[in-house]
DNA sequence: TTGCAATCGCAACTAAGTTGCGTTTAAATT
DNA sequence: AATTTAAACGCAACTTAGTTGCGATTGCAA
């Protein structure tokens, strides 16, 4: 799969992940873009772009599923696997610049991980 | 909330945890007991014994909820906030009994994170 | 400007989990 | 042992995120 052509919907999904560097859960985004496009497309967008390494996503604390920007992502496969954050207080989710190893574990093999960090992001510290 | 009584549906639920260590998803539960308790009753028994500190879940990564046997929590608070391990391979999910630090984060207050590790466990590696 | 595969919208569907409510039951009380 | 009653249960209907099938539309290359 992959992206094709360049629709107006690709074009107004990728300017909602252009606006501010904040992840976008897909419930947010097919809310959002309801009036525009249908969300039968926005899921399949956001498929695609995944799948274009031009989107990452991951997984919140209660299974919803969020989409960021990639930074450092290739066509073939997703570079950034780093951690993501998700304040407590008013709901946002970003990606951390931060790398946390996970030890060797004996007799299994760690092939990836999955971190999720909570806690105050910092408008809600102050 | 919490447990109160003893009933038949939360000894079969219990029962289920004894077998073995490994954790098990919700949905994996309802249908090994549903000749034997309703879907909502298993539900609800979950979040109890979860409520109670008998039993603590986690999401894997396909935002499936599991349940595992608790070891050191309390009625009031989890305490065993650990990774847990999923095999890509055969699927099985388990406790890991490591600590992974999350480093100090400029700007944030770090409260909690979950850590999901996928790779092949032992029996997969052989 | 024409052809057509990619893309889209719509409606219907799937599946995990929840809610409301009437019935059953554990277990304390008499 | 019988009575009582709130906790626990089963059932049906609902909610919601996400998917599927299919016919209509559209980007874009020839």
């Amino acid at each position: 799969m992959g992206v094709i052509r360049k629709t107006q919907s690709v074009s107004l999904v990728l300017n909602e992940f252009e606006k501010n560097s904040k992840a976008i859960s897909a419930i947010e985004l097919v809310k959002r873009l309801d009036d525009k496009i249908n969300k039968t497309t926005v899921y399949r967008l956001l498929d695609k772009l995944e799948d274009d390494g031009l989107l990452h996503y991951f997984l919140d604390s209660n299974g919803v599923k969020w989409f960021a920007k990639c930074k450092i992502c290739s066509k073939s496969k997703h570079h950034d696997v780093h951690p993501h954050f998700q304040c407590t207080d008013c709901g946002i989710v970003d990606c951390l610049e931060i790398k946390i190893t996970i030890p060797e574990i004996p007799n299994r093999k760690v092939v990836n991980s999955q971190i999720l960090v909570l806690g105050q992001c910092d408008l809600c510290l102050q």
